[in-house]
RNA sequence: GCGCUCGUAGCUCAGUGGAUAGAGCAGCGGACUUCUAAUCCGCAGGUCGAAGGUUCGAAUCCUUCCGAGCGUACCA
């Protein structure tokens, strides 16, 4: 990376001039290197001189000085500017610049060994199986999807992971609802559950059994069969849904493995051991005050039956000791904020790092009709279909438009401007450029035009040259994605891309008959522009067209 | 009450210690005989919720207040 070569330069300039003793000796910090904001500041500026100042009692300006003095000579740096109170602009060489296009040869660019080849657990979406997913996972399923890929690319072996509760009170409800709706197509009058679930698709689950085992399940004492069939309907219905949006697990998890290999009694009795737990009014408790926790958590129910929490705990020690993860990212809705510090305390309290766990939260998504709310709630049967959604505003800009906002910033999805604003959306702004960039290079082949790197001197037009520093940013990006967690930089950087390319296109003609060299130059920044913005469109998930 | 997140242009949002705060949409005005006008160029639009503080420097960090969403279960 760029940032990277600046800021060795600038500290073995300090270096240079602590052993000249024009600097004492200190330990040289970090060097930040930025992108200003104004191309007035230089291509890059840091702003180490004025951190400087404690450490060496001079003043940032004197400091500047002698960084700027010091450095030595290379093939980057075209000219430093130091500026009151004591930045130091980098301008970096035009023929530096040009020559990176030979970088960009195909989608490697922009790789990290950020990982160190550690294995990490990327689980998302997850939503109970008792119901179709609906718009608001959508979302869930768009950042996890891209962290995924992003991760990956960075180094990391990456595995995704959905978490099926197939176990638990929900599930008997479920179990409950789809008998009285089966029976329901036999005449038979069963009541539906008091908290069960109200939704049509229920109805249809329960059609679809009929037709495929007729009258085999009406015997109450055949409900676990019948709740089991269900589930597995469900859950293939849910990974078809996910997968037309281009989400696609490597693993699905069943809660009930848990129960299987007892791995709740495992950890509970490890917790015990550590006295972590204690038993009050019947329950079984966790101690996670004990940890600094606001209030003790309960594992098992005075009715002998395991929390959620408890299986959770079970599930992420198993993801940490069993399978053995490096590292583990949940992503989940805000609404399971409250959940996030006490699985952390019960890791500590089972000895594993808790660092090892990240948690993101993504907050949760308003659905809207005009100016009123749009309820949503599975066991009422207001349910709004990913599904019924993507179909009207297709997987393109759905994908593009939940990963385009910060995980923290709340979002509102309005049903009636979904379709409207689909055509605004700038996910066709970046593919157009895509397809441009295709027409070109296709007519170019045509014409027997070959991409050739031994000519880029001849690109020097101020927008080609503001194409490929926005081309060379990418590696940084990518970074920044995979350490912060913040898939949302993507779709920002690549509608910025695609606004440089479609000035460049607009301002320089790339098959020029008169002028072969210029036109397979340009044809090589062409085609780095084609890898990067269709290696940035994979990742957020969307196709990269050829043709619009 | 306490905890988490948010408050930036008419709308939707970037920017989270750096210099004169940016983009899309909406609005107004221009540009197609050319490799795709799903494009480009220009104009207009802001006391960054409020007040204090920290420092060379604050939309960004701290404190208080106001407003919104979520959480605070022997639901998941």
């Amino acid at each position: 990376m760029i940032e990277d070569k600046l800021a060795i330069l600038i500290k073995k300039s300090i270096v240079n001039a602590q052993n000249k003793n024009e600097f004492n000796d200190f330990v040289i910090p970090e060097v930040q290197i930025d992108r200003p904001h104004l191309t007035e500041h230089g291509d890059f500026a840091t702003n180490i001189a004025l951190q400087l100042k404690s450490k060496t009692e001079k003043n940032a300006m004197e400091n500047a000085e002698i960084i700027a003095s010091n450095i030595l000579d290379n093939e980057v740096i075209e000219s430093i500017n130091i500026v009151l109170p004591g930045f130091i602009n980098i301008d970096v060489k035009q023929s530096w610049i040009v020559k990176q296009i030979k970088l960009i040869k195909n989608k490697e660019f922009g790789n990290h060994d950020l990982g160190m080849d550690q294995s990490v657990q990327i689980e998302y979406v997850s939503s109970n199986p008792t119901g179709p997913i609906h718009i608001g996972n959508g979302r869930g399923a768009s950042i996890g999807a891209t962290l995924a890929k992003v991760l990956k690319k960075c180094g990391y072996q990456t595995e995704e992971e959905f978490y099926i509760n197939d176990t638990g009170n929900q599930v008997k409800l479920f179990g409950k609802t789809l008998f009285a709706r089966y029976n329901e197509l036999y005449h038979i009058k069963i009541p539906i559950p008091e908290d069960g679930y109200l939704g049509e698709y229920m109805i249809d689950l329960a059609k679809k059994i009929k037709n495929e085992h007729q009258d085999l399940y009406l015997d109450e004492e055949k409900n676990a069969e019948l709740t089991e069939i269900g589930l597995s309907i469900m859950i293939r219905q849910i990974q078809d849904e996910l997968s037309s949006i281009g989400v696609k697990y490597t693993n699905w998890f069943y809660e009930s493995m848990l129960h299987e290999k007892k791995t709740l009694e495992l950890v509970v009795g490890m917790l015990d051991e550590k006295k972590f737990i204690s038993h009050k009014e019947n329950a079984v408790w966790f101690l996670s005050t004990k940890l600094g926790d606001d209030k003790d958590n309960v594992l098992i129910r005075s009715d002998g039956t395991p929390t959620y929490f408890a299986a959770d705990i079970a599930y992420h020690f198993n993801k940490f000791a069993e399978r053995k993860f490096d590292r583990v990212i949940n992503i989940w809705g805000a609404d399971h904020q409250g959940h996030v510090s006490r699985l952390k305390k019960a890791m500590k309290a089972l000895s594993i790092d808790e660092d090892r766990l990240d948690i993101l939260l993504y907050q949760l998504i308003t659905l809207k009709r005009g100016n009123t709310i749009v309820p949503l709630s599975k066991r009422s049967g207001d349910i709004i279909s990913l599904n019924e959604v993507f179909t009207e505003t297709g997987k393109d800009a759905m994908r593009f438009f939940f990963l385009s906002q910060s995980a923290n910033q709340s979002m509102d999805f309005d049903l009636e401007l979904a379709k409207k604003q689909t055509k605004d959306n700038p996910v066709y702004y970046v593919q157009y450029a895509n397809a441009r960039i295709h027409a070109i290079l296709d007519k170019a082949g045509h014409a027997d035009y070959r991409i050739s790197y031994n000519n880029l001197d001849l690109i020097k037009e101020n927008e080609e040259i503001d194409l490929i520093k926005k081309l060379i940013e990418y590696p940084s990006i990518i970074k920044k994605v995979a350490t912060e967690l913040s898939p949302h930089h993507l779709p920002h950087y690549s509608i910025e891309l695609a606004q440089l390319f479609h000035v460049f296109y607009t301002k320089c003609r790339v098959i020029d008959e008169s002028n072969k060299k210029l036109t397979e130059a340009r044809l090589a920044l062409l085609d780095a522009c084609r890898i990067i913005l269709s290696d940035t469109l994979e990742l957020i998930g969307v196709t990269a067209p050829e043709q619009m």
